[in-house]
DNA sequence: TAGATTGTTAATCGATTAACAATC
DNA sequence: TAGATTGTTAATCGATTAACAATC
């Protein structure tokens, strides 16, 4: 009685806090009414694609001809994709990335705090960067029950990667986002998540010497 | 008859990065034949889209029972994923993401080099960083003309996303790779790739709670 | 040979897109 | 009312997985 019978794709939650965003920027520019069409011609998201999606996402029904109200939707796009409850992490490896992610002020807003940073040079342990405390890999443990963090952050070099992610699943972490390039075992429970840059940028690269070559073969008739 | 048949699948450009780590790898620590299951087992992909994958990637056909040739499988992944041929890029925005792209050594890898940084920080404008010369906004076009770049690597906040891309577009650039956390509208001829955190953050943050659901009402049984 | 793996065709699965009735 | 949008069911599309013959 208690679970959803619809099925929630991969691919739905990843679109919604795009849908969040326009929304929000919608609100702000004063739209008392937001539509799928509306949101598919920003976005170039098929528009039953979005009405669909929506439609799963919001619990009040949409309005026929007028759309749906857009304080509420904002509202209810928050509640499903659990963005008000702060979930706390910490991030291992201060590098240029750790320390990119560390200063990054956006992440509060889908639900993330960043309690810590670790890592090995003795330099910056004790720092603090953007007011977050960087600690001894040697805290690791202590630190996460005393944060209660749930998620661990990876941006350390490939190498010791599965080592820390070990560690931090050992003291409790429930969930790994991974942006060291390389692959990573976890046991079943715990949820794991790559930021694979390389792939993405693979994937660029691919379609730009597509484009070319399809440019080429158009010059040449 | 120059074209190919197969239709190359996205999924597929998506997962050749992590074919060749790990075939770089598992030669690295003295392979002489890889073997899709061999892949399939480090990875968790199933082995029926490992062999299919490879079967498209690799023009040499695969010795049954032993699999394929190491060293001949890393050269045609390259050559596939076109690794080999360095794209030259600028990045515009050098915040703390910014920095941390600049600074990171293994786009080379996988084709890319950033050949400048743009800001409008008169601080850093003629500095270097990683040996990369970070110029003004207006010297945009001047610069991507130079390095004939191809690729704009879009690190600002979202606010001047879609001016700077633009720009950039005018400019002759051919593929942006977006970090700002904004849509932004691109030409059909020009590659969008967008580099969405708050979309695998969404992802990890709802599979995190959902697990949890799961874990409470496997407690109460 | 037996066994493991390749390569390819067929079946399944899931997500997107299309179609259409309901409704303000 | 006419027109636009919602919500939902059906059709299509693409990717994954399964099945199986070929082969070293």
């Amino acid at each position: 009685m208690n679970t959803k019978p619809k099925s929630i794709s991969k691919n739905l939650v990843y679109r919604v806090p795009i849908y969040l965003t326009i929304s929000r920027r919608l609100v702000d520019e004063g739209a008392k009414y937001i539509t799928a069409p509306q949101i598919s011609d920003i976005t170039g998201i098929n528009v039953e694609t979005v009405k669909k999606d929506l439609s799963q996402i919001c619990k009040t029904p949409g309005n026929p001809k007028l759309g749906r109200e857009a304080t509420t939707m904002v509202e209810e796009i928050l509640e499903f994709g659990v963005y008000t409850k702060l979930t706390n992490a910490i991030l291992i490896g201060v590098g240029h990335l750790g320390r990119a992610l560390l200063n990054y002020s956006g992440f509060a807003e889908w639900g993330l705090h960043i309690a810590a940073g670790f890592d090995r040079d003795p330099k910056i342990i004790g720092t603090k960067i953007d007011g977050k405390p960087i600690y001894e890999m040697d805290d690791l443990s202590r630190i996460i029950k005393e944060t209660d963090a749930e998620i661990a952050i990876i941006t350390v070099p490939k190498e010791y990667a599965q080592q820390l992610v070990d560690f931090a699943i050992a003291a409790g972490v429930k969930a790994i986002w991974n942006f060291a390039p390389t692959h990573i075992n976890v046991p079943d429970d715990v949820i794991l998540q790559n930021e694979n840059m390389a792939s993405s940028l693979s994937l660029l690269n691919y379609n730009l010497k597509a484009s070319k070559r399809k440019r080429k073969v158009a010059k040449k008739r």
